[in-house]
DNA sequence: CCCTTGACTATCT
DNA sequence: GAGATAGCCAAGG
């Protein structure tokens, strides 16, 4: 374990846990919000290395797909865990059914 | 050192 | 929207 991966890897599943079950957040949001900006490459290793079960399916890419190959074991897996929490699948896509509120939302309403 | 490798992203065509 | 491209950055060989 590099000195590097120490704290990177507390901050990164600090954040993966805080994941409300049904939602979903990008590798580039983690890192952001772990602080580490620019590391979205990183962050799957720090869930790799975690010796404690976290909610790593909750991860995906910015484009809403999963990071893994279609069809592959690793797909077919973190696709179960999310639909078993109610997310839905549009093609390769993945949508949240009750989306956490925008900035936008929170500031102007629902309704604008 | 230099080069390659990722569970990545933003920005063009 | 789908590719291609160029950034990105720690690790390991």
């Amino acid at each position: 374990m590099t000195n590097f991966q120490i704290k990177f890897d507390r901050l990164v599943w600090k954040v993966v846990v805080g994941i409300p079950p049904g939602q979903v957040m990008s590798y580039g949001e983690v890192a952001n919000i772990a602080g580490f900006p620019r590391y979205s490459r990183m962050v799957s290793g720090a869930m790799g290395r975690s010796l404690q079960p976290l909610p790593w399916f909750r991860v995906v890419r910015s484009n809403r797909t999963l990071a893994f190959e279609p069809g592959s074991k690793s797909y077919r897996e973190q696709s179960r865990l999310l639909k078993q929490e109610g997310v839905r699948f549009e093609g390769l896509k993945v949508i949240v059914v009750n989306p956490t509120k925008t900035l936008d939302e929170m500031l102007w309403g629902p309704k604008n």
